[in-house]
DNA sequence: TTGATAACTAATCGGTGTCAAGATAGTGAT
DNA sequence: ATCACTATCTTGACACCGATTAGTTATCAA
């Protein structure tokens, strides 16, 4: 973009643009959720750890929201990349479907505290296109995977009821245990079994329904 | 408890010692939560509601997340409430799973920033015995259904998985609902229909996997 | 070189959670 | 009835936060 040391010949200062703050802001509200919380979360610490002032953020997020807004983006963004990986590695739409919810729980509970920021609206702009945009892409990927397997079993009909019934039961499982409630409840410490389980169930879930989609009304 | 205007005969004026700040504290929270939200409550706005000043809501709370510790256990009772009734009033032991589901849903949507309280971890005090046992309680209310549904069909073997499906399933879907992602993705703007189905495919599924565990494995 | 504009600073406002020290009211023993 | 004791509430303060305003500095285009 440009260079860094231009002021001040010879020894290195700060310069006065950072010259990437948007950017940098991200990764710093990123980093801070990952190793604590969204709630450590304040712009002024954000900026301080950079090393600006108080209200250089300003010129580049509207304001709170509008960061951490960008922060869900990023993080729907990972998980669209994931996803898709996980799609494209599976052989059968059965096999795709089960990779997918897979990989979504995996990103969340890997990332517990980025995930909530991804859920949590009111930490949202309210009607930011770039985190709409991106999050409907992660909710096109299910409705792609069971559009295949609908088309595998020949059903016919509505299929927004099942596909909300999935995603609820990935979802919820997913922020039950980075929520700790299941942790707590059960004792299990190992979500990976518990969540092979789960992922079975909703298998035989989506499949009868189809099923009764193709024969009866 | 004592007489309320006791002090500086004749005329009404306050009394120094509120008589039920505690409880008062706590409705006043759950009326902010209810009429706005979480990020709304203050314990220095709801003391000035009450009529006392910052440092009163300490006698009573050691800090913040422990009023909303107590906001929580609260919501969790009302849910057990309700959910006993709608088991009471089922007369199966499918009719009263679906009854709960339902039950569950309907507090959650009637009340939805309350219900972020009860499953915002990080609201809460750490080891916050009443809400542990109160939510305990809730959790119970659930076993105890898939367990009467095991029964009828002569199943046996871990119900965990089962039930943290179930749970998750009708959780994932209020969350979903009560953050206005299922409103924006799908345009639906009334939840119970879709609850019907959801919670009709949640039968089929447990009915399904119990049926497992009679017959083989 | 010169504006114009984007990026940043300095200073400030109202609000918050929390604590320490003091004032007041109720309670129980004598 | 008096006295000490304890629970309750107030006063006043600290550090932090989101956000705004006005001013400063760098960049870039003409």
């Amino acid at each position: 973009m440009h260079d860094e040391m231009a002021s001040r010949g010879g020894t290195s200062r700060k310069p006065y643009h950072h010259g990437n703050l948007r950017e940098a802001l991200i990764d710093g509200a990123i980093a801070i959720i990952a190793e604590q919380d969204v709630a450590a979360v304040s712009l002024r610490k954000v900026a301080r750890q950079i090393g600006v002032t108080n209200a250089a953020p300003y010129h580049h997020f509207e304001n709170k929201t509008a960061l951490l807004s960008a922060v869900a983006a990023e993080g729907f963004r990972t998980l669209v990349e994931r996803g898709t990986a996980a799609i494209a590695a599976g052989a059968t739409p059965r096999e795709q479907m089960t990779a997918l919810g897979m990989a979504y729980l995996s990103n969340a509970i890997e990332h517990p505290a980025h995930y909530q920021v991804m859920f949590r609206s009111d930490l949202h702009q309210a009607e930011c296109e770039e985190l709409e945009a991106v999050s409907g892409d992660a909710f096109g990927l299910l409705v792609g995977c069971i559009d295949r397997l609908r088309e595998e079993l020949g059903a016919q009909g509505d299929l927004l009821p099942l596909t909300l019934a999935a995603w609820s039961m990935v979802h919820g499982f997913a922020t039950l245990w980075t929520q700790g409630a299941l942790e707590k409840k059960t004792g299990i410490v190992d979500w990976k079994p518990m969540a092979d389980q789960v992922l079975r169930m909703l298998e035989t879930m989506v499949y009868s329904e189809l099923e009764a989609m193709r024969d009866g009304a």
